[in-house]
DNA sequence: TTTATTATCGAACACTCGTTCGAAAGACGG
DNA sequence: CCGTCTTTCGAACGAGTGTTCGATAATAAA
């Protein structure tokens, strides 16, 4: 009985999971019937509930799995990093790169925060804010560092995250930058526009970094 | 018969606009069941129907009221205008300063953009449209004008559409910073992104101005 | 007061929803 | 083959949905 790979049973509930992630992105969540997802994944509809106990528990798995992954990578990608200017890239790298890969996942995360309620909705919440709060701090960080450009933190993170968050409102990657390209422009129209010109010196250091970072794929 | 205020139709059809808005902000579009306007509004569930034809054109009746005003003021406001940066600045000031005022419509605005089909979406969207290109251009004449730093400007139009339209998912006006603070933050924040240093030259000129906007109520 | 028009309502219809339950089929070592 | 545990399913339930319809009440015009 090796360990190496996943359990049957593990394999059908991420298929399931991917399957309704791409009906919620498509339909949203509320105006999607368990009946839909019964039919997307091929499945009957009570079999469905072998795997979870509810709708909005398939909602909480969906989320957890994918806010739990960005996040994971996330810590692994900074480990050892110190400089918070290169961090903070590294995270936006992180993050666009994960939600392009992952546009279904990531649009039932950003678009559907509120669809969940009592012990399910603060599980994520509380990840969320972890998040935000690892963001606010390195822009404060940095601004201590630089000396920023006056720009109120907290406006400046949250300005970050529509930034990124919005992208599901509009990026078809066979029409718009690849991703690459997409995380550098990001990044270089916030940081400069946080810190100021002082940021374009460091910038060549960065090239090619992305190559590598193209290569992390879904878990799914 | 003057002509001069609204007739009680329309005063009432704007009462329950207005009071949808805040039942479909809160619980969202979907979940939000007639029965719980009915409540909300104190009218009959049937007498509803008296103002509109359908749930999903209710809808429609607050995004449009709500959309077609912003454009209308932003149309006003840089009427004479012919530098691209302060009309940017404007555009800017008036999307903030609206959405902070009329933050239940810019929300159902912004959150539910999907949930209306057929017809009723494709009006919307139009205008939307409209509104996005005038931006997307607005940039364009400025990196033209100024040499922009090299952003690509589909990237930059709906970064800074992220920027303000997220706002609706942090900002809360009693604990954070006024429409005023907010505005000139993104908007430096962006600007200087977008431009590089040379915004701020022509930065202090501005001081004031908001002055008189912050006092553009909503129609409603 | 009589008319005509505008506005409101209770009751009901047809339908879809998430979820449950008991049974049956499949997998698999003994 | 057995027995056991895992996985799947059809059928149904009760609750809630958006919408309609005919009748009433309110308002204004004649």
């Amino acid at each position: 009985m090796p360990s190496e790979s996943q359990s049957k049973y593990d394999q059908k509930l991420v298929h399931v999971l991917k399957t309704s992630a791409a009906v919620f992105a498509d339909k949203g969540y509320h105006s999607t019937s368990m009946r839909d997802i019964s039919r997307a994944t091929k499945m009957s509809l009570s079999g469905l509930y072998y795997y979870f106990d509810s709708k909005e528990e398939l909602l909480f798995l969906i989320q957890d799995y994918c806010f739990s992954t960005v996040i994971g990578d996330c810590r692994k990608l900074l480990a050892g990093v110190d400089d918070p200017v290169r961090r903070l890239k590294l995270l936006i790298e992180n993050h666009l790169n994960y939600f392009v890969q992952n546009m279904n996942e990531m649009k039932v995360l950003s678009h559907e925060a509120n669809s969940m309620s009592g012990e399910l909705f603060k599980k994520i919440n509380n990840k969320k804010r972890q998040y935000v709060d690892l963001v606010m701090n390195l822009l404060r960080e940095i601004a201590a560092d630089s000396g920023a450009g006056g720009v109120d933190v907290r406006v400046a993170t949250f300005s970050l995250f529509g930034m990124m968050n919005w992208i599901y409102n509009w990026y078809s990657p066979s029409k718009d930058l690849d991703v690459a390209g997409l995380s550098s422009n990001i990044t270089r129209l916030f940081l400069r526009g946080f810190l100021g010109e002082k940021v374009v010196e460091a910038e060549r250091l960065e090239t090619g970094r992305e190559a590598h970072l193209a290569r992390t794929v879904s878990i799914w």
